[in-house]
RNA sequence: GCCUCUAUCGUCUAAUGGUUAGGACGCCAGGUUCUCAUCCUGGUAAUCCGGGUUCGAUUCCCGGUGGAGGUGCCA
């Protein structure tokens, strides 16, 4: 065998993929492309009545949605059960394991169990100790230790053997998992050494926790991947979050690229304590990866988007292409799409209460946009510069008190009635996107709202 | 309770036995603009507490406190 680095990701599908499983997986796969070495997946399905083809996909899903790519087939824990009870017969002819008929009560859900199971001998005496790539130096007196069932009274192993046997299977030599699991090590330490293998380098991240600072739960809203895809997030704003949470590259880089992340990785600059999980920041960076995005990619991500809300394909005054630049930059997660832009695609426009009240009701606005409507419909030249001029000279009339009407008493009104919302491209732009004749007629119709 | 780990702005983090403790998000103010977004400028704000070692501690050590994990015939 070579001394390359073999890493796994090990999730037990059990429904959705949790942001905090996900972010052991973009570590893994971090280390194992910036050490060369393989990314292997292994679905640890053993005996879950809940592990079930859709959840099996819903981590394929996840992990093909966020790039992480693994170089070797699937393996799936259960098919590898011989390969448990055969390590756990070892264990038993070494005199690691024992069997003893034993008691016990679920806490989940009460329910008491009783058989014989086999048990794995910890030691009484001395210390176990590993060493933790990102922990440090982790030590445990055995007296804190226990022996732990290895079968159940039904036959079948547990999570413990079955981890270290087919991590010894697959040749891992890194485990990088949640520090939920820095217990387990002082147990699996001595699995590995009582099978006679290799003990593993050992990486545990610290856990990913909520605004409050407590456990990700389901209520948190986004705790799954899939729902920040539904969200409208981009996976690569996604990732890079992610690898910022509890990792940094120790200069002042925060937004960077896959290839970047994986020169820079290393779990010598992985923190320790739990990192909270900032949706603001995740916002920020989502609406940077979107402005980065090359027109053509943010146009078919709206083109979909409008073929979903059952939207033509092309705006109804201009071209797609014009309609880009503007509506990129103001897009902060593909969700907003294309409600952030509808009125360039219908006629009927959604007006915003709020604003027809502030910026159509006030003094003379309905007057100016009749006037309006004459003055664009009369000119020989609709684009944004002569609207722009036309706009402009009209802000230069003195009112009644000799002040001048100022612009914003114009452009305004102008803009909830074309739009019917407050914000948006600048207005010269956007009445040229929309054509002069649906200008002409959306103020028309916005003066008797 | 016991065990393992952990602690820098509100959040993510950088740095160091001697620094004005840096950056980013957020927030606030100003500039630009017709709005929003962008962009530019500035501001706010942190070394958990108590001991010890040291000329000097945020950094090293000990204790406390807070936080996380574990303490299953779950994974």
């Amino acid at each position: 065998m070579s001394d390359q680095i073999r890493v796994r990701f090990a999730p037990s599908p059990t429904g959705s993929v949790h942001i905090g499983n996900i972010r052991a997986a973009v570590f893994n796969w971090l280390f194992a492309r910036h050490e060369g070495g393989k990314f292997l997946l292994r679905i640890e399905d053993t005996d879950l009545a809940r592990s079930t083809k859709e959840a099996v996909d819903k981590v394929l899903d996840a992990m093909a949605w966020l790039g992480l790519d693994y170089d070797e087939p699937v393996v799936y824990q259960t098919h590898n059960a011989a390969d448990h009870l055969a390590a756990v017969e070892r264990l038993l002819s070494t005199g690691h394991a024992y069997k003893a008929v034993k008691e016990s009560v679920d806490p989940a859900t009460g329910e008491r169990k009783s058989g014989e199971v086999v048990l794995f001998r910890m030691p009484r005496e001395g210390r176990i100790e590993y060493d933790d790539l990102v922990k440090g130096h982790m030590r445990k007196k055995a007296e804190d230790t226990q022996d732990f069932v290895i079968v159940r009274s039904d036959g079948s192993p547990v999570f413990h053997v079955a981890n270290v046997v087919d991590d010894i299977k697959q040749g891992v030599t890194h485990i990088v998992r949640g520090d939920d699991h820095v217990e387990n090590t002082f147990k699996h330490v001595k699995i590995f050494e009582a099978l006679g293998a290799p003990v593993p380098k050992y990486a545990h991240l610290p856990m990913i926790v909520n605004a409050q600072g407590k456990p990700y739960s389901k209520r948190d809203g986004a705790a799954f991947v899939g729902d920040f895809k539904e969200r409208g997030f981009l996976p690569e704003a996604l990732f890079n979050f992610l690898a910022l949470l509890g990792w940094a590259p120790g200069d002042d880089r925060e937004i960077m690229t896959r290839k970047e992340l994986v020169e820079a990785f290393s779990f010598e600059r992985c923190k320790s304590s739990p990192a909270r999980f900032d949706l603001k920041k995740l916002l920020w960076m989502n609406g940077e990866y979107i402005a980065a995005q090359p027109p053509d990619v943010f146009k078919a991500e709206l083109s979909a988007r409008l073929a979903a809300a059952g939207l033509p394909s092309a705006p109804l005054g201009c071209g797609l292409d014009e309609l880009v630049p503007p509506v990129q930059i103001r897009t902060k997660t593909l969700s907003d799409l294309p409600g952030n832009c509808e009125y360039f695609f219908r006629e009927d426009i959604a007006y915003d209460p709020a604003a027809v009240e502030k910026r159509l009701h006030a003094p003379g606005a309905k007057e100016r946009l009749l006037a309006f409507a004459d003055a664009f419909a009369a000119m020989p030249d609709f684009s944004a510069e002569t609207t722009e001029a036309l706009v402009r000279a009209e802000a230069e009339k003195p009112t009644p008190d000799g002040k001048p009407v100022g612009m914003g008493a114009l452009v305004h009104p102008i803009r909830v009635a074309v739009s019917g919302r407050t914000e948006g491209p600048g207005l010269f732009e956007m009445l040229a996107l929309l054509g002069r004749d649906r200008v002409v007629r959306r103020l028309r119709a916005a003066a008797s709202l």
